[in-house]
DNA sequence: ACGCAAGATTAACATTAGATTAACAAAGCG
DNA sequence: CGCTTTGTTAATCTAATGTTAATCTTGCGT
């Protein structure tokens, strides 16, 4: 699931976005409200946690505008006014979950949890499959054939972007900007390397390969021939 | 749906009863806590009220109460006490959720309307049991292979999330942020060393590690290997 | 069909980030 | 006060990571 934060406080923001990255969300981050909605347009979230009170454009604003467009998503509204009438004004402006700060961050967890169910757009996908490839998000155990593998962090990040579009062509750019974060640095061929590994662990002890090499273009994880 | 209040501040109550009668639900009141469990039980509602401070006898305790018997229905506590702290106490006494006074009336309906939607019961177990690994959710005593441990306060509050979904990995951020709270710096390593004091009490003197790490991605208990 | 780059694979290695642990100091609590 | 719990620091240990360079493969131009 994807979502995007937008909080003007950077040591609420950082702590957010660990932890939800932590728990395997996909977590954007704008600290500006002007910003909002061209991101939200752009990058087309499930979730939208929003801030109330905000720099240049106020939570409340955002949250009608984002109802007005009628655009797709759920939105959480986060503010330290605790009173009626301020809870009261940010479910009128069409949030869908109003928490108050400070909160405990099992309670916000509930409350993505309960309002990405509602979501019908929405895939919390905890489990990938390709073939007889399996992975789980949530134990981060990867298994072949009932068989548990052991992979490493890294090893699992690479294998994770590769299976949540299996058939689809990753170019090593690619792969190292996601995995890496790094987006100029074509000197070094660690992608290659965690291929090799992967394939060692994923494919070598099978009778299929699924790990398919473009020669020229990039990987790709599939398990047709 | 049938809605049983349990509230001792008759102003408030009746504010209750006559507004949520007005939206079609049928509703019962009672004042006094120590009356609410026979209530529940000769009446079966769908839902129970429950202010959590009462005479005689104690919002959370008629929730654990509720919870231990296994009633099926839903509770929603209401309390005048804002704090994180409180907030968790209420649900992890097993409340479906935590209304702070003064609330909205338009915020209990749409917190109703939620709760009965919610899916089946999600009511807490009030026994965690991972392989010979045993937490009494009542009494806090944890015992393996019959044996009874001494845990601390904090070791308690780590272990009890660990095992509130076993094989699930905990990133160390997760385990700060529930056990330690949002406001802790990233810094500290005090989840390593707790992990390594349950350890100590927990595994250590047995034949099979239950805590497993996962190196780069968090902690896990598994009874398997 | 052949040779030869460009591209891809692989093993071995040094480095480093991450995890463990003991010891200590501060805060709580009887 | 004295004992326990708690959280920090820093030394040590360990496995994951990323580099290097040698080797192998593929596809293209002739």
């Amino acid at each position: 699931m994807h979502i995007l934060i937008v909080e003007d406080e950077k040591k609420v923001a950082d702590f957010l976005v660990r932890g939800l990255r932590a728990e395997g969300y996909f977590i954007d981050w704008i600290a500006d409200g002007s910003e909002a909605l061209p991101a939200l347009i752009e990058q087309k979230p499930d979730l939208v946690i929003l801030d109330r009170m905000l720099p240049r454009m106020d939570g409340l604003q955002i949250c009608k505008l984002i109802r007005s467009q009628q655009l797709p998503l759920r939105v959480l509204m986060l503010s330290a006014l605790a009173e009626v009438s301020d809870r009261v004004d940010g479910l009128r402006a069409g949030a869908d979950d109003y928490l108050v700060k400070p909160f405990a961050f099992e309670e916000l967890l509930a409350r993505i949890e309960a309002l990405s169910k509602r979501n019908p757009f929405a895939s919390p996908e905890r489990r990938l499959v390709v073939g007889t490839l399996e992975l789980n998000l949530e134990t981060m155990q990867v298994k072949r054939e009932e068989k548990l593998l052991s992979l490493t962090a890294k090893e699992l990040a690479v294998l994770e972007l590769l299976m949540s579009s299996p058939q689809k062509v990753f170019s090593r750019e690619r792969i190292l900007a996601t995995v890496w974060g790094i987006n100029e640095d074509p000197l070094t061929n660690v992608v290659d390397v965690y291929i090799r590994r992967l394939r060692k662990k994923v494919d070598s002890p099978f009778a299929q390969d699924y790990i398919k090499t473009l020669r020229g273009i990039g990987y790709c994880l599939s398990d047709e021939s």
